[in-house]
DNA sequence: ATGGTGGTTTTACCA
């Protein structure tokens, strides 16, 4: 079973990267975050006519979530109680048997700031509900933007992001927390090339020039972990024409 | 040197 993650900034415009790459990668299970669409606009049926299910939960303009898969969505959670928000973040499903939770963490703008308060906040409230689903569902996933780099090596210059938003170290502990209750970051599972990264700023030729951030994780349940073959991020679509700022991640499971 | 790029029912804001 291949689950993958992906930020596309916009799914209006990324649609047909999105598509291609399923037809190349044949993920099972492909989480979105950034959708910026309602659910009245999403585009469903040009996702199912291509042969695969989906479910959401948007908004207008900012945040959004989506799991696109081969087979249907089962127990689909929008609003878990832990965590009232009415911001579109979270998209939590199952597939045959794994319980798959797609997570759009805040970004938190800069530390110290009232979004940064709300960043802390929201991953202490999502890190209750992942304590009680690893309860009722032994083999889960959680994967998705962070917004968080879970140590220096994956940091393109760690000393010039040090204590900076994405790194800092309220936002590392929250990450190592959630961890804590039970979740392996999959890539680091596996021997993986030095200034592996997910994300790259539009601005100043960062993709070029490889200065990135590892903050895309998909992260499982140590019992689920055991059966965990590979982890890999797939640089590929940030080299393509008009690219999200993010690349996929993904991980595959016997 | 506080810039720069990209997305959005835009002309300000978020990332």
């Amino acid at each position: 079973m291949k689950i993958a993650s992906w930020n596309v900034n916009s799914l209006k415009v990324r649609l047909p990267q999105v598509l291609q790459w399923m037809a190349t990668e044949q993920p099972d299970v492909l989480a979105l975050q950034e959708t910026k669409v309602t659910d009245d606009n999403f585009p469903a049926g040009e996702i199912r006519a291509a042969g695969y299910q989906v479910c959401y939960s948007g908004q207008k303009t900012y945040n959004g979530v989506a799991i696109v898969s081969r087979t249907k969505p089962e127990e689909v959670v929008t609003d878990p109680t832990q965590v009232p928000d009415e911001q579109r973040r979270i998209l939590a499903a199952t597939f045959n048997g794994v319980r798959v939770i797609d997570l759009y963490v805040p970004n938190g703008k800069a530390v110290g700031t009232e979004s940064y308060d709300y960043k802390l906040d929201w991953l202490s409230r999502i890190t209750a509900y992942i304590r009680a689903q690893l309860v009722d569902y032994p083999d889960l996933v959680v994967l998705g933007d962070f917004n968080i780099a879970p140590e220096d090596r994956d940091v393109h210059d760690p000393d010039a992001w040090r204590g900076k938003i994405l790194c800092s170290r309220k936002e590392r502990k929250a990450l190592h927390s959630m961890l804590a209750t039970g979740l392996q970051d999959t890539f680091r599972l596996f021997e993986q090339p030095e200034k592996s990264y997910s994300w790259w700023d539009y601005r100043m030729g960062a993709f070029r020039r490889n200065m990135g951030l590892r903050i895309d994780l998909v992260l499982a349940s140590n019992s689920l972990s055991q059966r965990c073959r590979a982890s890999s991020i797939d640089k590929t679509p940030r080299g393509w024409e008009r690219p999200s700022d993010h690349t996929p991640v993904f991980a595959e499971f016997d």
